[in-house]
DNA sequence: CTGTTAGCGCCTTCAG
DNA sequence: CTGAAGGCGCTAACAG
């Protein structure tokens, strides 16, 4: 089997050494006598000569590949993230390598780990921090390390891990979303809140509560579950089971009313809110008829629902391309969480 | 800024030769006495000594990563597959770098270019082919070279590209939907084709209209547009016109029948489909009322639709998981197609 | 079992 | 402007 054609095959082929070639066909400031160059430019087409990255990140210390760090690809969320961020890294002239952890945060730190031997230029973190204080001081280490060595690093999610981060408001943007539905008329409200480990979940719910509080309404019925299509589908059930009072349901303790009384509900993602809608629909609960329902995010993919979905939207792809930018440190570090704005669709209704 | 710990400080401080820490910190068959081994193993604690697998790469002249290429990560569809590709690729203890082409063919070489240069231990290629065979050509011609030289590849797609493939039974599965579609009373049809360049949105087309002439039934009024939801939405909208005879509407050539007699409509994918619902509902068409309408995928994040969408399942994390495995070399090369299903739901009535 | 010694493919001073 | 030579970090014979 041939295998690839070398620097050294294109000097000879070309009649030159090896540093004229690599001049012309990799340095940055070539200064190389035009009909030399053309020499080694023809052989290197003749031999089908290609750089080896993997060569050159070594001679040069310095590789052109960017790693990116998603909970999981297949989740909206995230996929509009990676493809912001693969397109921003491709204008850098680098490369993107991807990992995927399904939130276990061993996972991340053990990814983070596979990048730094990858010696990759930088690396950009996305998804929620946890609330576990160990892990997050491992993964800050394993990051720290990175950086020491002349990595560069960036994050999504909450300021916790001392590199540049993109922060999503989630808190501010939630008691938004709780205020315009208070103005809806809305004042009986239960929360799909996800992990409680789940700093973002955490602070949509913190949030959101505070929107309520600051309206003078009560605290809203909090049902916890995985932060997935399938947790917002089960929360939503044991939702509609406490509402129609029906006898196995386990209730929720601190109530400061009957479930019967909600009208609306917030699933602290689309996701999940999804979930919900299907699972009112198959137990017959109409929204936004008999209860409003909203999320937070603004999925692209989701806009299309009916009823089509409030939500708040968050400027994914901005902020994957931001990420990047911060990590190149071609971005002012500007501290200023991701903007977040209240989309009001059809899956909530005013009160009369 | 201190640089990262090599095998030579490794060795160094462990007071053993370069080979010795070699084999027990990144050997296979390391056979090294205990003494040394442990005391090896400390000094790289005590460095934080991380294998640096460039160079690892070089010296091997193995790199252990693999390459994606996708049209667009924040689709559905290739957001699913590379999923699965990075898990099934994680199992193999490889790295995933992807590029994004955007359907952009130069792009796609382009990137497997970057991928051969990376030296990538494989490539997967995810999604159709065009029908211009002269770029299809420069393709294989790269990938060609990939392999000539111990690169392994994969493709998702049509079997065009001499390499191991994983094909969607695109024509099958549509021909199977005509059908299903056909015994639910149907007889009138309109397709919205996505682009006629586009082999997969042919493969369907084709199918399609075999199913309907093997019922009997006349040909299909064809819409062509892009092949995205906004594609979707803008070939329904020009389908709304059609059927209400409106004025301005541009009218389709070698029609066997009126617009205004369609009563299913095939989304060429599910995307598509989705944006065909919305522009339907936009205009007041009731869907499955007025029309039916189908899809083609079955993309996982689209099941919770009102109305839920018929449309012929794609098992795409299993083509994905495939894809690497045939790219690895570690499952049989049977040419057997991607199964596919047909799935009947909300979207489409039967007609009395 | 352990150490020595060439490379892997490319870059980059340093001379000429 | 061009060539020679050492080095990037690691592996893999080949000797001991």
């Amino acid at each position: 089997m041939p295998r690839d054609a070398t620097l050294e095959d294109v000097a000879r082929q070309a009649g030159v050494s090896l540093a004229t070639a690599s001049r012309v066909l990799n340095g940055s400031t070539r200064q190389v006598g035009r009909a030399l160059r053309e020499r080694v430019e023809q052989a290197a087409a003749e031999l089908g000569y290609t750089t080896n990255r993997a060569a050159q990140a070594l001679a040069r210390s310095a590789s052109d590949i960017l790693g990116l760090v998603v909970h999981d690809l297949s989740d909206p969320y995230f996929a509009v993230v990676a493809n912001a961020v693969v397109r921003a890294a491709e204008r850098h002239g680098l490369s993107v390598m991807v990992g995927t952890t399904f939130r276990d945060p061993e996972a991340e730190i053990g990814y983070v780990a596979t990048l730094r031997a990858q010696r990759v230029r930088a690396i950009v973190l996305a998804g929620s921090r946890i609330a576990d204080p160990r892990v997050t001081e491992r993964l800050r280490k394993e990051i720290d390390r990175f950086q020491s060595t002349g990595g560069r690093a960036a994050l999504i999610g909450q300021d916790l891990l001392g590199v540049d981060t993109v922060v999503p408001d989630n808190r501010a943007g939630a008691r938004a979303l709780a205020v315009s539905l208070a103005e809806l008329g809305h004042s009986r409200f239960a929360i799909l809140t996800g992990p409680s480990t789940l700093l973002t979940a955490v602070d949509r719910v913190t949030g959101f509560t505070e929107g309520l509080a600051s309206a003078g309404l009560p605290a809203p019925l909090l049902i916890p579950g995985p932060f997935d299509r399938d947790g917002g589908y089960a929360a939503a059930e044991r939702l509609v089971a406490l509402m129609s009072g029906e006898a196995g349901a386990e209730p929720i303790e601190g109530a400061e009313f009957p479930a019967s009384e909600v009208t609306c509900v917030f699933a602290v993602n689309d996701v999940m809110a999804v979930g919900a809608l299907a699972a009112l629909r198959a137990h017959g609960v109409d929204v936004p008829g008999r209860v409003s329902v909203a999320g937070f995010d603004d999925i692209p993919t989701l806009r299309d629902l009916t009823p089509s979905l409030t939500t708040v939207r968050l400027p994914l792809a901005e902020m994957g391309r931001r990420a990047v930018e911060l990590a190149m440190g071609t971005a002012p570090i500007t501290a200023e969480p991701a903007l977040t704005e209240v989309v009001l669709r059809e899956s909530t209704r005013p009160l009369p």
